[in-house]
Formats: C-alpha cells, structure tokens, sequence
DNA sequence: CTAGTGTTATGACTAGGTCTTAAAAGTAGG
DNA sequence: CCTACTTTTAAGACCTAGTCATAACACTAG
C-alpha cells in the first residue's frame, strides 16, 4: 500500500475535502478517505493543516473583519488618484453579488455609491453631506466590469460644491453623475428626533 | 458572598463581557469575575450559553450566510406592500455599519439603493434597468432611523417608467428620488464588450 | 439557628486533538 | 531472496476545555 503516488494524491483529497468543508475531523476524514487516523495526521502535519478547532476559530475571529470590509470600504471601489478639491479617480471590479440575478445586470446602488462615495471623498472637509444627484445610467454592466470613476469638482461657492463623476467600463462610459454635495451642513442635533 | 443579587450582576457581567469577546474560557472568566470556575459554568447553564468551542463554531458556520445577507438583499430593506405597476411600500432600519463613522450620517448609496429596488419591483416586467434617477437628500439619517420608503409610478410611456420615491423617518421626509426605469432595454449581447 | 440558596470542590468521563516511540506493511535495489 | 527504506498503523501519555453528578461548605433570610 504505501507509495509516494498514493501519499500525494491522498493529500490532495485531503486537502481538497477541508476546502469544501473545514469542519471535518480528523476520524471522518481518515474514513473516507479509507485510512488510519494517524495517517491523516501526518498528512496535516505535512501540509501544515491545523487542528478542527484552530480552522473552527480562525474562521469565527474572521467574521468580523470581513462583515467590516464588506458593508464599508468594499462597496466604493479603491481610490487611484486623489487631488483634494479638483478631483480623484476610484476603481471598482463588479463581482458577482452585486449583479441582479435575474438580468446579471449590476445593480445601480454600486455604481452610485462607488460615485458618491469618490465624490466626498474629493472635497476638502472633516464631514460632507450629499444634497441632491443627478444620475444617468448609460450602459448596463456586468460581472467582472472594471469600472474607473473620475470626479472633478465643477463648482465651488463657500461650503457648496457641484461635483461630475464618469464612470467607464473600457473607455465606454456607463455611468454619469453630478453630485451637489455641502460640507459640514446642519449641525447634528438639529432636533434629535432622527436618531431613533 | 451568596447573594442573589450578586449572581444576577454576575451574570450580566458575564453576557456582557462574552458579547464584547465570545472568545473567553471559563477560566478566564472565573479569574475576571473572581469566582470559580464552577460558579461560571452554573451561570453559563442558567443563560443558556454553550462552551467556547460550540460559540466558535456557531461562529464560523455563519460566516457565509451573514456575507450573502449583507451583499444582496439586506441592503434594499423589506417589502411591505407592493401593488405593481402603480406603488410599493418598503421599510429599512438604518444600522450601525450603514453611516459614515466621521458624522455618524447614513451613506446615501443606502437610501439610493432602498428607493431604487423599490422603484424595480413596482415595475411589472421581468427584467429593467434605472436609466436616470434625480436625487434629493433633504435631512441627514442616524442610526437607528426606519427608513419608509414609498414609490409611485406617476407616467408610463410603452417601456418607460417614471417613478416617484418618497423616503420618511418618523413622518419627515429625508430623501426622494425621480427614477426613470426602462423594462427590458437593449437585448444583453449587444457587444459582449462590458462582460471582461 | 435552621432551611434554603449560592458557591466551591472533587472525581469520572468526553472529544479531538498533541507528541513520542515502536511495530508492521509494503516497495525497490542489489 | 534479502536487505534498506518509506509508508502506515498502533499504543500510550498528555492536553484543553469542557460535561455531568455528587458532595461539602458558605452565606443569608426568616
């Protein structure tokens, strides 16, 4: 039984199997894969696989972070270019939950938040608040679009400014938005009936 | 020591502190509440907490069901009436991962994305696109807010839709919207050009 | 000062491992 | 065919972070 070919492709199983479920101990895991237990520790030892309980808690001390990337920074795409006051240029990769199943077509909230989100970023101010947008969808996007937003502050009067954001997919532009955008607007506890 | 008012801080202490780190031992938390260990595991089986490892592992099993929630329908709030083709009612409760951690202000692409899906679903078609949308932010969000959304179509020429969204907290209107949504625009392999 | 509750201690057992040492089984070279 | 080597399995001691049951002790209120 024992030779390197079948060591190897056992090990790939193996690794493959804790891929698809991680939560697999070692005693079921040496039975379908119609070895000892002992063996499959080896293996894990050699691929440097942990125990059940380290992936088990390396997992669920993930899950914060993630859930943080996600509902923040991810939605709004990675700043390239950012000049403070003029303009700033953002990218964003269209993956495949932000496509409506239905059509496959992107869903229009990512388009307008990667843009909102670039165009507050470009003015020069510790808070920002957007007022009114303007937004035209041109083109419909798909999964695996790489969408370059670029913004350029048109306007500025005092606290105020008017702001154009593009979007394009391949140097096709699909999306197009003017942003009027306030720094600094009301102070927060206006009324404070909107907190709860 | 044995008092009952001691055992129920205790244990609200003891919630407490495994809601901030889920990570803890009994040990560890029979030495920060200066009790013994057997005193923390009768709480732990008053509360109904399970021991570390099954937190953990709760933990982890969760962590693909909650990222699926939060990319796709989360996002959009819930469905409340829903009378196609002429309006539809949608609510949403702004959380804490919603607002901009400089202000405390809800990010706008979520309040875009409630009215938008909301002004999709009104549409009785299989498949529509938001062409151009006209945005107004009338008051700043916080968290905690429930967010009403209500959508009206007000005109409908062949395919094109214009559709009205009102968003109310507490009965003051916060945001509103003028969608121009098209039902089945251009067929999808126009170009294959927006796919890669 | 006694009954009842709260707290701690003790011992036996568990899962899912670790690490070490050793024997068995198979494989290949001379 | 026998030996050298790798692979596999086994056995035993130990570990963590618990479970469950039983018992003794501490405290507090009636």
């Amino acid at each position: 039984m024992g030779s390197v070919a079948q060591k190897k492709l056992r090990q790939e199983q193996l690794q493959q199997l804790l891929n698809k479920n991680p939560f697999l101990t070692d005693e079921h895991l040496a039975e379908t894969l119609q070895v000892s237990i002992q063996t499959v520790r080896l293996d894990r030892l050699a691929l440097g696989i942990p125990e059940l309980r380290e992936r088990t808690r390396h997992m669920a001390e993930d899950v914060q972070n993630k859930l943080q990337a996600i509902t923040t920074a991810d939605i709004v795409g990675e700043l390239l270019d950012l000049d403070i006051g003029h303009s700033g240029i953002s990218m964003m990769t269209v993956t495949e939950d932000m496509v409506l199943k239905k059509t496959g077509v992107a869903r229009g909230q990512y388009m307008f938040g990667q843009a909102n989100s670039l165009a507050l970023a470009v003015i020069d101010a510790p808070a920002a608040l957007t007022g009114v947008a303007n937004v035209k969808y041109k083109i419909p996007v798909y999964t695996g679009a790489v969408l370059v937003a670029r913004a350029e502050v048109v306007r500025k009067q005092e606290d105020k400014y008017t702001i154009w954001v593009k979007i394009r997919n391949k140097h096709r532009e699909v999306f197009r938005a003017k942003f009027l955008i306030v720094a600094i607007p009301e102070k927060r506890n206006e009324e404070d009936e909107d907190r709860s």
